[in-house]
DNA sequence: GCTTACGTTTACGTAAACGTAAAGTTCGCC
DNA sequence: GGCGAACTTTACGTTTACGTAAACGTAAGC
């Protein structure tokens, strides 16, 4: 074929400087089923597809779900869309997964809220502090 | 003082009904110093002041923080906010955790971009399945 | 005064997510 | 052909966040 995509492979030493993890975190998430790398004899090769998948576990993570509930929001992603009932499963699933990252974002607003009450307050006493340093002793 | 505020206090199981977990976490959160309750005897009494704390452990443990980092930010609303160096040290803190939950928005928005991208797709795939129900056969 | 419910401490068990050490392979290079 | 760097498998160790069982205390109700 004319337009050959020069498919970019990736050692496991190379991604996990990229994306700042040990090659034994990366061989520990193929023994869990997220990852399943090309061989080269011994050697593992991973794909534009790896990355991805990489990408998605370290968000999920960031988000405080554990690698079993990563796995199976990658593997929506591989869905078989030719039955029905599989995808009506697949859209429950979805749903269930927004409902989660909803009360997530709640949440974070909640929290970043009594953050900027906290530190309104801290400035100012750190303010009023400073103000006084000409009257107060050295 | 005329304004006495019945304070209300909780017992162990009472908390635990109503925070939807068991009485061994409890414990294990005050073994861990998130929790201080009064004693009447051998029993614990928890406050409106432990009330508030626990409900900030679960806000905590949904946003995927450890146990020691939600103390770290529990203890924040206790800091004595008469030494300067510290009060400077506590806004370093708070904006470092306003960063992280930051990154945990965005974490968030993109996922619920792409849930959005896979639903419509699951959508418009069922939607067509499902409308070609009278062509084939049964 | 015995049961039942609720609480207590002590202590060992467990699942998840890796860390770490051991011992061997494979590659490029000089 | 020997060296080092990067990789491999195997396997035991560690931390976190509880679960679970044992053995006991206390208070209410009948």
């Amino acid at each position: 074929m004319a337009l050959d995509q020069t498919q970019q492979t990736f050692g496991i030493a190379e991604l996990a400087r990229e994306f700042g993890i040990t090659t034994r975190a990366i061989r520990f998430y193929e023994d869990k089923g997220l990852l399943s790398p090309a061989r080269d004899g011994q050697r593992r090769i991973y794909g534009p597809r790896d990355h991805v998948r990489l990408r998605l576990i370290m968000r999920g993570k960031r988000l405080g779900f554990s690698l079993d509930e990563i796995r199976e929001m990658i593997d929506l992603y591989d869905v078989d869309p030719t039955e029905v009932s599989q995808l009506k499963l697949f859209i429950g699933k979805l749903q269930a997964r927004r409902e989660q990252l909803r009360s997530q974002q709640e949440d974070i607003a909640e929290t970043l809220a009594e953050l900027d009450r906290l530190e309104t307050q801290s400035q100012d006493l750190l303010a009023e502090r400073e103000s006084r340093r000409g009257k107060s002793a050295r």
